[in-house]
DNA sequence: CGAATTTCGGAGTATACATTCCAAAAAAAC
DNA sequence: GTTTTTTTGGAATGTATACTCCGAAATTCG
């Protein structure tokens, strides 16, 4: 819900079942190509062309490029949260860790180490672009946190970590380790970094492994 | 040295002192504003104001944006690099290696940690627009890993860790765990993400402490 | 069915921005 | 001191790009 405006108030236009298809297919298109080429060098023209629509349809469905960018970076955070709660939300054992880690790497792999946290490279270009977008992703990198923080809280629960685990604390260390990785895997355009980032922060929480 | 050109066989037009000036006070000048601002959204015409030139001076200087790019790059590598090894080129205790830490995160406390990393961000805004671009900021990372590899292995030939630790591992994760920090800090205007990130490397680190 | 609303096509506008050009001032070289 | 080279000023150009506008087709609604 947009905390802005919990009562919806905000008269938009109501938009058919064809409308929603055609907004959507545009965020979709916008959010492809600001992954792969970045924000700034994605042109309006280049997402109309990729949803395959006219400018008209653009500004009718959304005020201004900002408006675009806001959609595009909660569409990325959504897909984020939804493919990672498949790992986080049942982390029962250093072996689910282990299959998040995997699978967080395999992505990287299948994309030959190109385009980085679809997150991440956009929170790195617009942070200090406005204090809207800022905002946002603001909310998103909280939420992926919260959502690691409940995984570590749940294996805590589960009794596979000792008191001595903060699952605070090693939540923040992991998402840092996570999106540093990934800057790097890639720079380096290899899975290297990823790899060892993610498994020294899996060492190290196995420090707190109950016997 | 220039590895592309080890003769310095291009034959580039004698830069008087005034001309060195000029050429310096450019790239300084563009290196504040792409960080601040980012690259994309720092124009020649910024530059040209911030530098106090004109734009013939600007094209005398450089051919064209991607070789300010370029240069903007390498100045802010040097200067990472200068930095950091006043604590990495004598890494002897733990106690140093927070003294390290203690400069990464004083300086984001002075910045009201905005900015981010200024390899970092430069890094993931441009990695993927072009091949020379790209190769510049690889290098750029491995040199600053390289440093503190080196002051890892000083630690390690000092006796203050043991056999099971592992430099190469140790530097990436630690380079990684401190992008993701920045990267978290500068999105939070926070601290404590870059703080967490590193405190819970060198407490890993900790572990292989020599008794 | 007919009116109202939404969706769409595409030409048009305005501006921002990288880059070029011409020539003059300043400095270096001889 | 004269010639050559480098540095500088600033106007001009061309293109890329965000955004507007108007009317038509399609869809919804009563």
């Amino acid at each position: 819900m947009d905390m802005n405006n919990p009562l919806n108030i905000t008269k938009k236009p109501k938009l058919t079942k064809k409308g929603q298809e055609t907004r959507s297919r545009i965020i979709v298109a916008a959010a492809e190509l600001m992954y792969e080429q970045g924000v700034a060098r994605t042109t309006i023209e280049d997402v109309q062309h990729k949803a395959k629509i006219s400018s008209s349809q653009m500004y009718h469905y959304f005020k201004e490029k900002k408006e675009l960018i806001l959609e595009v970076i909660s569409y990325q955070t959504s897909k984020i949260i939804e493919n990672h709660r498949r790992y986080l939300s049942d982390l029962d054992s250093f072996e689910a860790l282990y299959a998040w880690r995997d699978f967080i790497v395999d992505i990287q792999i299948k994309r030959n180490c190109e385009g980085g946290c679809p997150l991440g490279s956009l929170a790195s270009e617009l942070v200090e672009t406005n204090a809207e977008v800022h905002q946002e992703i603001m909310s998103s990198f909280f939420e992926w946190e919260d959502s690691i923080r409940k995984g570590l809280r749940y294996m805590l629960n589960r009794g596979e970590l000792n008191s001595n685990a903060d699952p605070d604390k090693l939540a923040l260390a992991l998402l840092a380790a996570l999106q540093g990785g990934l800057l790097l895997t890639q720079v380096r355009r290899d899975p290297k970094p990823i790899i060892i980032a993610l498994d020294t922060m899996i060492e190290h929480i196995n420090s707190f492994k109950k016997i």
